[in-house]
DNA sequence: TTGTAGGCGTTATCAA
DNA sequence: TTGATAACGCCTACAA
């Protein structure tokens, strides 16, 4: 493998003079700049980026924390994500953690020795001060709405947003009203439960632990959701579901079985996937693609901590 | 940052032994192990990779080469991609190129450059020839049914899937047959366009050009299918398409227009998607994640070259 | 079992 | 406008 002394040997010439040509800076003769040229043509050199990694102590790679990679909902993020981190010359190193905390743990070491630039954690597995503890090697995003004030982090009000969307449940006159979270533990998933409770009790309404569900992720969670609810002697009489895929497999199996949605169970979904779109779902649109531009500009910029909320939409459908 | 040497000197040993006791190298005398695990502790040390990759040439990273990050499709892949890369102990640096070849030479130049150790293509956008020119730098697995013996692949056989289903639609009593591709120049759709005309010469069918659709990737693509072949005056009766997202599409739009499936129109899929398990579509299926182990395992041997092809299975269904 | 020294390929500083 | 040379931080003969 050729490297910068040959080249410069090659066109006569210092490496450095080599180095500035690579790196296009200025003060270098014309006729340098075409003998080095056409070194690199001659011999077919290329850079070893790791040298430069190395020299620079910066690796223009952004670790990506999320738990599954064939899911819309983290789809549509690292989409977002790859895009802007791509306008800004980076690149993104997918960690996929299934939420076991050693593949999270893993990510963080990376960065620890300078292989990741920073990361951005879609899904978080462990505590906070853990994320705390290696932000000194680089800046860590969360996307998640975290009270913290020590990390930058992009989120939905998911308090507000799952308040909003069981306020209209309420208006719709149901009274007897399921939830069904992914994991109970998250903190995504402890606002929504916050937001449940504080307006089942607003409105004096049943609050039973058996309505709240849990692991909703895919679609195929749909079809076990809708197993449990109907093998309940007493039923909720809509649900709300923090995820379309799920709520789309709920629907679907609903209907094998010869039910409709709303007229035997209501639902509203989370995400406006286009599948709940093709299916009417009514959900609550979240701007998944900005989470991820978002997160990269917070990247970029990890001297100020911030805490940016982006908006929601119901989605007013048929399911409800 | 502290560095080895630091904790040479602060351990009173030579950079070696502190080498030594990081890669768990044996002739190392436990005493020194203690002190140099110690000054780890104290001064709070980790390795900087980027030097390690810089002085063994490699990084243990493998590039990822797919059009879309929130496809079903390919996040199988990955999934199956990124299982088996991990367990090899390995990352995977995704490049989502939407199909624009910039971002697929990206990739490959830094396998030029050494950031990769190897690349898997998901989908293609160069020529072979450019592939070629790259394999040099490092292994490049295909997933993709090529014919070309200089690079290892692993496919599946689209031929014979393609032809198996049609056979299927075929034996279905259909005569008026549709079909709907991605990318109407990848290799898979050239495959599948060949048995095509091949099963439909071997029946003495109808092969009506505008009958062969072109574009389906995902659940929206399928509503415009529908309005494509809803407004045709001579309608196939049978539509395969490649892809159960678009299918699924299709099929949901169909019925929101009144029609039935397969009363009004038979559809037939690919992939075997949980969707088209929960709409019950007839479909091939794919073994997505067995590609993504494949192509890591065919990463990891790259002195054969080899040329691997997946079994397929048609999901009988209701759909047609 | 340990240490010395050279190498990995660049960039950056400083002097010329 | 150029070139030496010292980082960057680790690994690995080779010698002891």
């Amino acid at each position: 493998m050729t490297n910068i002394k040959e080249i410069a040997q090659y066109a006569g010439v210092s490496v450095s003079t080599v180095s500035r040509v690579m790196n296009n800076h200025p003060y270098v003769s014309p006729e340098k700049r075409k003998s080095v040229l056409q070194a690199i043509d001659q011999l077919n050199y290329s850079r070893n980026i790791n040298a430069i990694h190395l020299s620079k102590g910066k690796t223009n790679l952004i670790g990506v924390i999320i738990p599954f990679t064939n899911h819309p909902y983290y789809g549509a993020i690292v989409q977002g994500i790859t895009k802007q981190a791509n306008a800004i010359g980076y690149h993104i190193v997918i960690f996929q953690t299934q939420y076991e905390r050693e593949k999270e743990i893993q990510a963080l070491n990376m960065l620890q020795m300078k292989q990741l630039d920073g990361i951005i954690v879609c899904s978080r597995i462990s505590e906070m001060k853990v994320l705390l503890d290696y932000q000194k090697y680089g800046p860590i995003i969360l996307c998640e709405d975290t009270a913290q004030a020590e990390l930058s982090s992009i989120s939905i009000d998911h308090y507000a947003a799952f308040s909003s969307a069981l306020e209209y449940v309420v208006a719709k006159g149901y009274k007897k009203i399921g939830y069904s979270l992914g994991r109970k533990k998250s903190r995504n998933s402890s606002l929504r439960t916050k937001a449940f409770n504080d307006i089942m009790n607003k409105y004096h309404l049943l609050n039973k632990k058996e309505w709240l569900f849990e692991g909703s992720y895919h679609i195929k969670d749909g079809e076990k959701l809708f197993q449990d609810w109907n093998s309940m002697i007493d039923k909720p009489e809509a649900i709300i579901i923090t995820n379309d895929d799920t709520a789309a497999g709920f629907i679907l199996t609903a209907n094998k079985f010869g039910m409709k949605v709303p007229e035997d169970v209501a639902i509203l979904g989370f995400n406006n996937d286009s599948l709940s779109e093709m299916l009417d779902i009514t959900t609550v649109s979240l701007p998944l693609d900005w989470i991820g531009k978002m997160a990269v500009d917070l990247f970029e910029n990890p001297k100020v901590i911030r805490h940016v909320k982006l908006d929601y939409t119901l989605m007013k459908r048929k399911t409800i």
